[in-house]
DNA sequence: GTTAGCATGTAAGGAGTTACATGATTTT
DNA sequence: AAAATCATGTAACTCCTTACATGCTAAC
């Protein structure tokens, strides 16, 4: 009961309040969007959102209503949507709700599971959160580095080139995160703007959602 | 009730196989060879060690007996052992069932929780296992790598830009993970044998073991 | 007309963590 | 004698997955 979470709850918050939407489509996003970093199933999706409405964050309206897409598939057009669906939207309590999270910086955020979905949200984030997220992240990574060059300074002997190589691969992917996480730091500093939303500077709406977005194998 | 898990049990297995150590050890060692990829807590290790006696993989054995290291270090050698530790030691049956495990390739083989684990006992792992789980990890990684780029290519305009950034980010991770395994094949198809056990050419035997091996924080 | 994809859910369980409880031994 | 670290364990909980159950719609 309840399932309350944290990645997920947090990431579904954050898609919701750039649009309303179904499960089904959440969850392709969720894969995709933050994809490398984790995939959800339906077993916890569903029961999330029921405890996010519960909670007053988020508001479910059935579909085949107005704000629905035009047509614009020029074959059939079945008109009225496909029923059935539920979308869900964010409720005002729901987005101050977000607002708080992504303003908190404890010290789960830097970890690997956190850190994330936190960066997915940049675009949401106020510069000062997010060099904080990112600092933090990097320091507690040069820690890693640290102690992974300690214990492999007493322990190099014992170990196997296999074991070896494996640390030895480990501590070059730490490093180089750290090396990107500096990049980022540095052009936050000076200022280089991303912006936060999309980079589009083509077409006119969503140009139909394409075909297939199959995410599962 | 029961534990029976997955990589902590092979871990487990695969380290008592190198020698026998009573839990607090084992948890450390765990935490530093396989360290980047996994940290355990004792709340899981002392169940499943419990749990592989049961099957009859391990027995417990307590400690103060003769197999200890001779008292070689220099200071009170407090003589008998510090009593109360118990030291698990693998079965001829753990033993083989280790080696089954070793030799199976599944399909989870080349997941991201099971590989570290894997590759970290390469040195006990014959060479066309390697072989078939090096390839199999390859490939996993470049069907992954597909689909993001194809996901990428669909979604490009409506992401932002921080966004884009970590899915640039996560797929050039990829990318590096892709190239090192194809090193790694090509090196073993070479013949370049890596040493199965210790690299040592130094000292004797264990120079008795490093003081504060701490991995908490 | 049957496969494939869209869409929503639930019950059971897996794999681990946190927090707690306890005590011996070593170092400061 | 206090603090750290060694050492072993348990109960409750978290967070997510798997497998199942259900039905509709689109495409081949």
């Amino acid at each position: 009961m309840s399932r309350r979470s944290g990645v997920l709850e947090f990431a579904v918050l954050g898609l919701l309040r750039e649009s309303p939407m179904h499960g089904y489509e959440l969850r392709k996003r969720l894969n995709t969007s933050l994809g490398v970093f984790r995939a959800f199933s339906y077993g916890s999706l569903y029961p999330c959102l029921k405890a996010l409405v519960q909670r007053g964050w988020l508001v479910e309206e059935p579909s085949g209503q107005p704000e629905e897409q035009q047509p614009a598939r020029a074959q059939a057009a079945p008109l009225a949507g496909r029923r059935a669906k539920i979308v869900y939207r964010l409720t005002a309590e729901g987005k101050e709700h977000f607002e708080d999270l992504l303003s908190q910086t404890g010290p789960d955020t830097w970890e690997d599971e956190h850190f994330g979905v936190r960066f997915a949200f940049f675009g949401q984030t106020s510069r000062d959160v997010r060099m904080r997220v990112l600092e933090g992240r990097r320091s507690r990574l040069e820690e890693r580095l640290a102690k992974m060059r300690a214990s492999l300074a007493r322990t190099r002997e014992r170990l196997d080139d296999y074991t070896l190589e494996l640390q030895r691969h480990g501590m070059e992917s730490v490093e180089r995160e750290v090396r990107w996480l500096s990049e980022l730091i540095e052009s936050e500093r000076n200022g280089t703007e991303r912006s936060g939303r999309p980079a589009r500077e083509t077409g006119p709406d969503r140009p139909a959602p394409g075909p297939s977005d199959n995410t599962d194998t």
